[in-house]
DNA sequence: TATAGTGTTATGATTAGTCAAGTATTTGAA
DNA sequence: TTCAAATACTTGACTAATCATAACACTATA
């Protein structure tokens, strides 16, 4: 799995650059509308699902678990049956709105109209 | 950010939301990257593609043409034989900076040590 | 002449994401 | 009572995205 790294001529040192882990870390598809919507409060499964919108569980679960081990979201079981979850966001995660804020800035400046792809 | 306070609902509108189109934009892989690395001046292809690390040609592509596409990088042809191309941002590419610099400051503060997955 | 550079595009393989359906249980309505 | 809907996910099959690699035409340097 390890893989010879190119020669130290014109490639960049990326071993650990925080930026960089970021933008890897919340360029995963689905992610920044978790935060976003976590954001407006804690939510159940299914509720965060539907508030997010589109996103399957498979992925959402996917997501939520590595966003917990990452420290961003944490997940509180408040009974097991009938089952009831809810998501929130740790002091990471909330610190995050800067970032949603500077996109939701970004997005109402220069994405005035829907984007046709 | 409008906190809309959604008491029960929890039902969103994404009809048009700014917000939501605009993580849409980010959100792919390596789009957050080749415009953080565009910050730095303009590139080639190759060049940028170094200096982003790890995209392989096809992709990069791809993302280029369709920020290209969004107005938010430019192309320019300066010479077609042999090949020299340069990508750079656009206004709407550069107003991201405060994008990039909000994660950037979040990578710092809440990433310091290598995220194992 | 040989090597490395330019900017792409083509290939076929791997990985990531999606979809529909199912699990076990309770709550609320008919 | 019995049925439908809700809860939080999981599973397996499928598709779309990304991957490494190589090729292309051509120049500039060694």
């Amino acid at each position: 799995m390890a893989k010879l790294v190119a020669p130290e001529t014109s490639q960049i040192d990326h071993s650990f650059c925080p930026v960089y882990e970021a933008i890897n870390v919340l360029q995963e598809k689905w992610t920044l509308h978790i935060i976003r919507t976590l954001l407006d409060g804690p939510k159940g499964f299914n509720e965060l699902s539907r508030a997010v919108g589109g996103c399957n569980p498979a992925t959402l679960a996917q997501r939520v678990e590595k966003l917990e081990h990452l420290g961003i979201v944490s997940k509180t079981i408040h009974s097991t049956m009938p089952p009831r979850t809810s998501y929130a966001l740790t002091e990471a995660g909330q610190a995050l709105q800067t970032v949603i804020e500077a996109i939701d800035r970004w997005g109402r400046q220069y994405l005035p109209e829907p984007v046709a792809l």
